[in-house]
DNA sequence: CTGAAAGCGCTTACAG
DNA sequence: CTGAAAGCGCTTACAG
């Protein structure tokens, strides 16, 4: 194959150190900053880096060095915007450490996931930030910890013998029904949907647990369809239940922006005729109107509590496995109004 | 540092070799799939490599083949979800190939941008898809093919020298013009944001160009804030021209939530007071009420035609730079209505 | 179809 | 503070 023959050959750590008469262990230590090289020998050895175009070669320093500076993130899908901000939030800290992320999307298949987390062993990452899909065992997972690979799980909790950076969802769905409580509702749907993975139980436990507290109905939980026009037409289910609710909670943003326009269909006015609470706070819940009241669940900082727990873990292997699990908060808007009789 | 002292001392691929009674050549063939091994070898150096549990280092390999297996992805944001899907569709094709992509986000920012380059360069990608930032200039980009890093230019276009896979945006903007037009249209704004670069200019010549075609004022054009409330608060300004606008263009999908948002608060009535084209066909596009008309731009497929153009050029390093410019189409729903004079 | 040798470009002890 | 040597784990010609 002539596929590098424009390659122009490469300029070497030794050919710099010739260029600059020092021995090539000297010109390795000047690009490492290390403190134990002369100030006149640095400053020859940074005059022939420039003259020459020298460019540190990573794969080389990795295999002798046993680090490549580069670390893996799967996520279970690119399609919701969440999980672009979760990316940004990881970029941010990995890059700042001057490391690279390679990234990979399971499309929530457990058969992709073992692929990809194999791949990324081959590609020798000094560790891995996951949110691992629903089917994800504990061994599975500590199994690949045994590798020797240090692994994060994002989002979704699998094993407690693993770092951990997540979100309070129970505490986020207490906020919801403490708001929707104090407006006077008492028949609260909980709108649901995709795979069972520890977020969602999170999420559904939440629920239960404050809506009994305060002695309300905990079992009105529908599940509606993945995509937003499938959930617009979802809507009515609410109303098929056995105790008509006043109000909704959502599982996250793209529900309740897809209820809140089947809503519409219906002829119903949220934020007056019914309540509706999303859960994540997407930029696009300022945009619609009424504008949406969202638990915000913070992606940005999630992401970077995982890459800061997989950086510091790959400097101690060996320290108790940690967790970080951030507060919601609720972002009032204009989507939920006081209970009242109605008749349908 | 003891970094790695949990890390089991690695099985190499010699071990194999003497594990099978082969040498390490022949092992290295078996794993590379050569047809020049024999069954009978074959199999033994593979039930060696499950018995030791083998873990391939591509690291090692990419030093003496002079090939990572790695491809740069840089995008301006993670923010917009437009990015997330064509992520999706890279990381398919990139997936597919057994490659694993780098990604980073250069935030806008030219120098952030370099730095990327400069770092991926360092990590021996095989080649790089890039989003420019506007202020990308081609002998910047030009230069960088010329150190042997394949690149392809995705969305933004710089140069003719190199790759580039983007959208039809003049032809996207003629959809938009002609279907507003057909429905009475005259006065049309084009709602913009953002820096100023191939994809933006493109937008509004096409715009321009199509409005100039039908004999209607091409000038109707107005810069909006970047944030979705920010938009919101500037539907106003639609009001602001000389001339009144029945209509409004809208460079992206955020622009087109954020102005449907503002004019509701405005007590508008979009779709029947005054009409809106959105142009990516996002996914809260079938969240509004009324659902946003929109020109799709595709992303996924933009990502997967980048994503092949890079690997063709790798294997190709000298065939003529190749273009693949997607056709939008115009996804209409509830947006736009017939025009009609009315009073402010 | 298989083997022995060299080398990809670094970093790491070890001397001095 | 600097140098000479060994080696990280693979692939690539080159023989046979």
């Amino acid at each position: 194959m002539s596929t590098h023959d424009h390659r122009k050959s490469r300029i070497t750590l030794l050919d710099v150190a010739r260029h600059a008469n020092v021995s090539r262990a000297t010109a390795s230590l000047v690009i490492r900053k290390s403190p134990l090289v002369g100030a006149a020998t640095r400053e020859k050895v940074e005059q022939a880096l420039k003259e020459l175009g020298y460019v540190y070669n990573m794969g080389a320093a990795s295999l002798r060095a046993e680090r490549s500076n580069t670390i893996g993130v799967i996520v279970p899908t690119l399609g919701n915007p969440f999980y672009g901000e979760l990316l940004s939030g990881i970029d941010n800290i990995v890059g700042e450490a001057e490391m690279v992320v390679i990234l990979a999307n399971s499309g929530e298949q457990f058969s992709r996931q073992s692929l990809l987390l194999q791949r990324m062993r081959e590609h020798g990452v000094d560790g891995v930030i996951a949110s691992l899909t629903a089917e994800t065992q504990p061994d599975c997972i500590e199994q690949i910890a045994d590798w020797g690979l240090p692994v994060v799980q994002v989002l979704r909790h699998v094993t407690g013998k693993l770092d951990y950076a997540g979100v309070d969802y129970a505490g986020g769905m207490q906020q919801a029904v403490d708001y929707l409580a104090s407006l006077g509702h008492e028949d609260i749907a909980f709108a649901v949907h995709g795979p069972v993975h520890s977020a969602y139980r999170h999420r559904v436990d939440g629920f239960r647990g404050a809506m009994l507290e305060r002695g309300l109905d905990p079992e009105l939980i529908v599940r509606v369809p993945m995509t937003m026009p499938q959930i617009a037409q979802a809507a009515p289910l609410l109303f098929e239940q056995e105790r008509q609710p006043t109000a909704a909670i959502c599982f996250n943003d793209v529900i309740a922006l897809g209820l809140a326009a089947g809503l519409y269909d219906c002829g119903r006015t949220v934020g007056h005729d019914f309540s509706l609470v999303g859960f994540d706070d997407v930029a696009d819940a300022e945009a619609t109107r009424p504008r949406l009241t969202s638990v915000s669940s913070t992606p940005v900082t999630v992401g970077q509590n995982a890459a800061r727990l997989l950086l510091e873990r790959i400097a101690e292997p060996h320290r108790a496995p940690q967790q970080i699990v951030s507060k919601t908060y609720l972002k009032i808007r204009q989507s939920c109004g006081p209970a009242k009789a109605f008749a349908i």
